[in-house]
DNA sequence: GCGGCAATGATATGTGGTATCATATAAGCA
DNA sequence: TGCTTATATGATACCACATATCATTGCCGC
């Protein structure tokens, strides 16, 4: 099972490592994002937060994004949600039941993704990939 | 090389096919977007077509997205970008310099995506690949 | 060619996010 | 420990991208 405790300090650490200050506001955005395993909106945390400025909790998940530590990534519709980053790079499933995000590291695709760099013309400098899912707990629930 | 005088007729039969009239606005649309060889947003439509309506350009955009005609996609800061589809199923590149949209179809990806079954909780729906490149143009402008 | 229903477009509203800027505060330094 | 100042905050305004509403228009099947 993913240790949840460790979470914070690193949040905290990311922040602090880039320079940026550890404000109050900053801390309780990141004492309240350490819990949520699934992925959430930047809206939800504001409406979770009310005495954090809305602006604030933008701005503070805009650092944490930059910092590599919270993945910004984007439902069917196009709709953004963030989630936690376990792993270095990975990529995600996204249930459009529950909105449940999961990672997962394939080597199998980075090593595909090396080999169309020769069918693809120009520089690759990145790839999106997700996974879009009806999860195990949504699939059970269905055969209520 | 791409027959572009086929597209047009393309997305009226699609409008069509699903049971929707081809309004004159409608048509406006169409006629603009069967020139656009790279990627355009919603709002660029927007500005060169005045005279049409901005709902009724974001309903006939959403109409041909549905129809599988067009396809949406994202950047990599999450900003939408829409693109003509030759292809029935492919990817997208998008040149994060000049913004222009590439297809391309990769029978491994496929593999790769139904092998991944296993390892991945749940039934998978869909998925969205998309791969941010500096394309040759850019490139050669860059040494100037 | 006409009638009904789909489509239009002006307007309002919603969501997700950034710019501005006066005020507050973290944290390096004396 | 308390000063200093760059950094961060948050209220507010604004922006991009889009959908809801609804009175009016016009497509197209009869």
């Amino acid at each position: 099972m993913m240790m949840t405790q460790g979470v914070r300090p690193d949040l905290l650490a990311a922040l602090e490592d880039r320079g940026h200050r550890l404000t109050s506001p900053r801390r309780r955005v990141i004492d309240h994002l350490s819990d949520k395993l699934e992925g959430f909106s930047a809206e939800q945390v504001h409406e979770e937060l009310p005495e954090v400025g809305r602006a604030t909790i933008y701005r503070t998940i805009k650092l944490l994004v930059e910092a590599g530590v919270v993945c910004k990534l984007a439902l069917p519709n196009g709709s953004p949600k963030y989630s936690l980053a376990r792993f270095e790079h990975h990529h995600h499933t996204v249930c459009i039941r529950c909105g449940n995000v999961g990672e997962f590291r394939a080597a199998t695709i980075e090593r595909i993704v090396r080999a169309l760099g020769s069918d693809i013309p120009g520089e690759i400098l990145g790839h999106r990939i997700e996974f879009y899912i009806c999860c195990e707990r949504c699939l059970e629930r269905e055969d209520d």
